[in-house]
DNA sequence: CTAGGGTTAG
């Protein structure tokens, strides 16, 4: 028996374990339940296969309380209850008496299951034998309620260490810090377990700053100490010290573990730092450490932060059976971080079991591919879901989505669904109710938010600022910028785009100037904001001497701002010099090529019209489609041109016809320019009067309440044909109309619109 | 052999 338990402790790999198995098959060995029990140990020792190690345990002929008892630990070390579970039942059958050390193994790794064992115990009254009563108190320490943990811990007659410090994770788990720190200097003696315990609660709490000064002041440390810290550094973000305590790790002689890895590759992640994570994996090889789930599930995540989605998916296809639902989430993000939707979907639909997670990763995922509609689709399904509770990050998302969608009603909803459901949002959730109501055009609402903020961030002020810029309300975006610098929020280059496109929208040429020279480093989009303030103020050739004398290559939103103005001011030279620039930097965007057009359509350069026309043509350049859509009981009502697809379609187009009449008496004539040269002169009126824009108002005045405010949302820029249209429709039904279009808000009332631009 | 450390969304 001495020589066989030196045998066991000198192997340290696979082939060794399958050495040994042969042998002792041969020997006829294997049927015994020391042997079986034996090498079960070993297996789980080095992460066998579980269906090589299912062969070990059913080798064995009548195995024993050791045999199933090794078994039982090897599935709770994979961490598959169901294994667990049905070993126990096999357990029961073959009549093997259950010691006590099968209970506390059943009620830690049947996860919430697990209590079920607490009144069976009672019932055989074994509920306070050795062990017993310390896994039911770690089983309430870690799924509450802690109260029943505490009450178990105050029963037990004598407390060991081991209790102690069950009880005290117990508190660091439920967030009671003082009672924690409190138990921990009662305890009548403490070990490193108990050290360590308050290095990884103190993390948990977020308290960095007390966790390294237990682990400084412990008076010993072993590689859990160690891996506690590091996490500790790692989970909250603080990716530097992480790395830097690891290499202090290294040179105090220690060797890092499996755990200390995925400590510091995820730290790795967070810096996009892939040669360290490189060196790391080399270092595993080196020193024989075969990666775990944990480890794979690391690697998966840096590799697709650093856009190698080949690797990522690897890593995924490699952890087969191990990949749990961590790794599932992680390869949906690593396709949408890609913009891969149809991957991450197919993936996200094939998931037996998702959390709240899984929906937030999916969710985010499309708000970020521009499928807000989707996002909003997937929530309204992830609340039909039982055991999963929306939280804070799912609901930034949502909020964001109706941001993006204009969908006010659908933003309402949201935010009474956050009341009925009690979901306290932080600074980031009210930042996206602050950018959904701007984006919706209900600046009141977006200012109440603000003002309603105990702490408010950089990103509170440049959203709101943002807000401002879009609906053209350049003084309160200053007046918000104002308050920002009394209030010592130091400004980010996004809050300056904001300030400057705020004074853009608005014309104010004189304070955008001077903003412009507060800036320390103006970068490019700063430079842009300025040409576009040039611009969108006439003065197209201090415009275009700023493109001249700018630090850096000019980017297409500069040459874009220019060429728009050109359309509007007729300057053909400066459109011709800003077009030629837009072809040769996205030769793809059919945007261009029209604007161009158009400004020749308004000289009546007809032949230079047929040209571009033709250059579009011959480069495969497709218009992109220009959507228009409306919201109206939840529901968003999507239109393009000509679009006879609604169901409401021929009401529609009869409002749109008997529009057509009281505008012609109005004095609009329909501007023809943007309509396909090709088509007969009639044919290109049909076309002018359906624009997406019309059909979205159209069904509006036909399902809204009259009276009420009309909201409509273009993806693209509002042509000068609706913009007039609207301003016209405004006056003929009394009814403010709001379009948003992929900047800014123009709001139609009596016969005028709220925007300064020129047209 | 019961107590301490682990990966994912924004």
């Amino acid at each position: 028996m001495v020589q066989l338990s030196s045998i066991t402790r000198k192997i340290t790999n696979h082939d060794q374990l399958k050495q040994l198995h042969a042998q002792l098959v041969k020997n006829s060995l294997h049927h015994g339940n020391y042997w079986a029990a034996q090498l079960i140990c070993l297996c789980k020792r080095l992460h066998a296969p579980p269906l090589y190690t299912r062969r070990i345990f059913e080798s064995a002929h009548f195995p024993n309380v050791v045999v199933f008892t090794n078994m039982l630990k090897y599935y709770s070390k994979l961490g598959n209850p169901m294994d667990v579970s049905s070993l126990f039942g096999l357990m029961q059958k073959a009549n093997v008496k259950p010691d006590s050390f099968v209970y506390p193994l059943l009620i830690k790794s049947s996860g919430k299951a697990g209590i079920a064992f607490h009144a069976h115990l009672l019932k055989l009254g074994r509920s306070h034998e050795k062990f017993i009563d310390n896994a039911i108190m770690s089983w309430y320490g870690k799924y509450g309620p802690v109260e029943s943990a505490w009450n178990v811990f105050d029963q037990m007659s004598v407390k060991i260490v081991a209790d102690w410090n069950s009880i005290i994770s117990a508190c660091w788990n439920w967030g009671k810090t003082s009672k924690a720190v409190s138990l921990f200097g009662l305890m009548p003696e403490k070990n490193v377990i108990s050290w360590t315990a308050m290095v990884s609660g103190s993390a948990k709490a977020k308290d960095l700053e007390a966790a390294r000064r237990y682990f400084d002041q412990m008076p010993e440390r072993s590689i859990v100490s160690w891996n506690a810290m590091i996490s500790g550094y790692a989970q909250n973000g603080q990716a530097e010290e992480a790395i830097q305590l690891y290499n202090e790790m290294l040179s105090s002689g220690l060797r890092p573990d499996e755990t200390t890895c995925v400590a510091v590759i995820s730290s790795c992640s967070m810096r996009g730092d892939r040669a360290l994570a490189d060196s790391l994996v080399m270092m595993m090889n080196k020193n024989r450490i075969s990666p775990n789930h944990f480890v794979k599930t690391a690697l998966l995540d840096i590799y697709a932060k650093c856009g190698d989605l080949k690797m990522a998916r690897e890593m995924f296809d490699d952890l087969g059976v191990y990949g749990n639902l961590v790794t599932w989430n992680a390869m949906i993000a690593a396709y949408t971080r890609v913009g891969d939707l149809t991957s991450a979907m197919e993936l996200f639909q094939n998931m037996l079991e998702k959390d709240v997670i899984s929906w937030n990763t999916m969710i985010a995922g499309c708000l970020q591919n521009g499928e807000s509609a989707v996002a909003i689709d997937l929530f309204k399904e992830m609340i039909t879901c039982k055991d999963i509770k929306p939280d804070e990050v799912t609901m930034v998302g949502v909020i964001s989505a109706c941001g993006h969608l204009g969908a006010l009603e659908m933003g309402n909803w949201v935010v009474k669904f956050l009341s009925e459901k009690q979901i306290k949002l932080k600074i980031g959730g009210h930042n996206s109710l602050i950018f959904m109501y701007s984006k919706c055009g209900s600046m009141t609402h977006a200012y109440k938010v603000f003002q309603e903020m105990d702490i408010r961030d950089v990103i509170s002020y440049n959203t709101l600022i943002a807000g401002f810029a879009a609906y053209g309300s350049g003084v309160e975006a200053l007046e918000v910028f104002s308050k920002m610098q009394k209030e010592d929020i130091e400004p980010d280059r996004i809050t300056y785009i904001s300030v400057l496109t705020a004074c853009s929208h608005s014309g104010l040429l004189e304070e955008g100037k001077q903003v412009f020279d507060s800036i320390v480093d103006p970068d490019i989009d700063h430079y842009a904001c300025m040409v576009d303030l040039y611009c969108r103020v006439g003065r197209l050739d201090e415009a275009k001497r700023l493109i001249d004398v700018m630090p850096m290559d000019p980017h297409a939103g500069i040459y874009g701002s220019l060429l728009n103005a050109s359309r509007v001011h007729t300057r053909i030279d400066l459109g011709e010099f800003a077009a030629s620039k837009l072809f040769e930097l996205e030769p793809e965007n059919s945007g261009n090529y029209v604007l161009l057009s158009n400004i020749y359509a308004r000289a009546g350069r007809w032949e230079d019209v047929d040209r571009i026309r033709g250059s579009m043509k011959k480069g495969g350049v497709k218009k992109t489609t220009g959507w228009s859509w409306v919201e109206h009981d939840g529901e968003l009502h999507r239109f393009i041109v000509g679009d006879q697809s609604h169901e409401r379609s021929v009401e529609m187009h009869r409002v749109l016809a008997e529009l057509k009449k009281k505008m012609k008496v109005s004095g609009y004539i329909a501007d023809k320019d943007c309509a396909l040269r090709d088509v007969e002169e009639e044919e290109k009126e049909e076309m002018v009067g359906t624009h997406s824009e019309k059909l979205a108002v159209a069904f509006a005045l036909l399902v809204s309440e009259p009276g009420t405010t009309i909201r409509v949302v273009k993806n693209l820029r509002i042509c000068r044909d609706c913009h007039d249209a609207m301003k016209i429709i405004s006056q003929l039904e009394s009814r403010e109309i709001m379009v948003r279009d992929n900047n800014r808000f123009h709001s139609f009332k009596d016969g005028v619109c709220s925007c300064k631009d020129h047209w």
